[in-house]
DNA sequence: ATGAAAGCGCTAACAT
DNA sequence: ATGTTAGCGCTTTCAT
């Protein structure tokens, strides 16, 4: 009867609620979760918490798998495939419903190490193997989008400073970087690639080697705000200014991009609504598991701010 | 024998090591942990995954709880009743076996509500409670370091920018301003006390009222960076320059506040050990039930940059 | 409409 | 040193 499953005569209802009240008897999820072996708990892989992207994705996960009933299970993997194993064997003994990732490094170890058929979906990265649904941006259109604007004020030797070789996002938002350039025929330098850990001090770093080898560049478009706010510092000790000798385009528009001095241009990516819908997207998945759930594409946007606008 | 209890032959153990290869078996969590009605899960309790302080401590309790094979289990509460009850249920539904909570505002709700004696740890937070015991900096101390250095270099008329007349946290580094004031014969003057949230658009509307009304200051000590960080901004918006008008200092030393130009002078406070310290006593408490777990006081640090050196 | 009983997978206590 | 069994609290099926 506490399941709603019969009919239950009014009176006996009456009757077992006040006794619930009056024992104030909480029922023992324990029994329930080994019974219907499930636990409403989703186990969810970020890089890091450091980065205020994957922070409003998280609340967007949280939000919505609270409104489920479902709650959330942090694993912050740093790319460190121990700790990515290290939760994996968690799920494998059975302690979350299902995973969502936002790790890219994560994706090898979960399928090839996971023999149980456990429910995944991939957020703000693409899929290589078409079992695993995923929710994001158009990575190839934002990247022509970011580099087509700096080619519209005017920058034609823009450097493109890339967090990974191997991750769909980044690989394709240098894809439309190219696309850009090829348009324009502005023929593609290599010279021009950098890469960068996706945080501050990387992104400082890195800039200074950029500036150091006097490249001639009067733009730069990276993948992440993190980077680019790194980058902004590092410009402005080396004397220069942003964005007069070099304009900086992010991406993320994480809530710090528009509290820098100056602030900063960058594609906006739909964070919440990133995570809600990959929580949607689970969910889906474990009421009907035969369902084949559909990756889902949402649009972004440039935000034009100081560090583009002489 | 899995779980060692026994004496167990070398030849045994061998013959079952090689079943459990052979036949992949990954042991139910679930069943162990009815029997046991323990989950190795640690809620978490955040007032907002927003604060880059709340995401350091964060670090420290994940790793922490990680290291000793505990998992987190995370309850953004943005300062919702609503939000802190449901998690509190489900805690009482025996799916976590400890809370620790950074939020100020949830300590009522946890104590009044929570009949079942299930093992709390504050962290960043003094408790009013002495059943709770938490880990934190002398917050006294630190509103007194910060004030202290501000009339060291000549600053006279320094608003302190609060974020709650409640949290204890709030109320000592206060304390700690008026202390300093009263030190160096400096009347206390109620119109310097202003109200904000802890993010960075609250922080900036405040000090762009402060300014509005002109009252006359040189310097500014909030309770967090975040709001410094919108206070800077309001600053230089303003047409005034920090530090030659107004000098700023904040409290945690979020990564950010070395990215900002100017860079952020603030008080350090040890947030990856409190969140590591936070893990330690709250296991400590739950492998002794009858040990009282002591509270424990972490140096803090004035870091001195940008925003305070003409 | 209500009651009774089996069993989820594990562990701990007991018997061999 | 190994084998057996009861029972954690719930849900579900079957019997009344």
């Amino acid at each position: 009867m506490l399941n709603n499953h019969a009919y239950v005569s009014p009176k006996t209802r009456v009757i077992v609620e006040k006794a619930i009240k009056n024992l104030n008897y909480k029922p023992n999820m324990l029994g329930r979760n080994l019974r219907r072996s499930s636990t409403q708990m989703i186990l969810l892989f970020l890089p890091t918490i450091s980065n205020a992207f994957y922070t409003k994705v998280l609340e967007g996960v949280e939000d919505t798998a609270r409104k489920n009933n479902y709650y959330i299970l942090l694993c912050e993997t740093n790319g460190n495939p121990d700790i990515q194993r290290f939760y994996l064997n968690m799920a494998k003994q059975h302690l979350v419903d299902g995973i969502i990732s936002m790790d890219p490094s994560a994706e090898d170890i979960i399928l090839n190490e996971t023999d149980q058929h456990i429910p995944i979906v991939q957020c703000g990265e693409k899929t290589n193997d078409d079992r695993i649904p995923y929710v994001g941006i158009d990575n190839v259109a934002a990247g022509y989008k970011a580099t087509k604007y700096l080619l519209s004020i005017g920058r034609d030797r823009i450097s493109f400073i890339s967090s990974s070789k191997t991750y769909n996002y980044d690989i394709d938002r240098k894809l439309g970087y190219q696309q850009a350039l090829e348009e324009a025929n502005i023929p593609f330098d290599p010279e021009l690639i950098e890469y960068s850990d996706l945080d501050f001090d990387a992104g400082y770093q890195t800039m200074k080697n950029i500036l150091a080898n006097n490249k001639g560049i009067n733009a730069v478009f990276t993948v992440g705000d993190m980077i680019a706010i790194g980058a902004l510092k590092a410009i402005k000790d080396s004397g220069l200014t942003c964005p007069n000798d070099i304009a900086v385009v992010g991406v993320d528009n994480i809530p710090f991009a528009s509290m820098m001095n100056p602030t900063l241009t960058t594609i906006s990516q739909p964070s919440y609504e990133m995570g809600s819908n990959a929580v949607r997207m689970l969910l889906n998945k474990l009421n009907n598991p035969e369902l084949e759930v559909k990756s889902i594409l949402l649009p972004h946007e440039l935000i034009i701010r100081d560090s583009t606008m002489v």
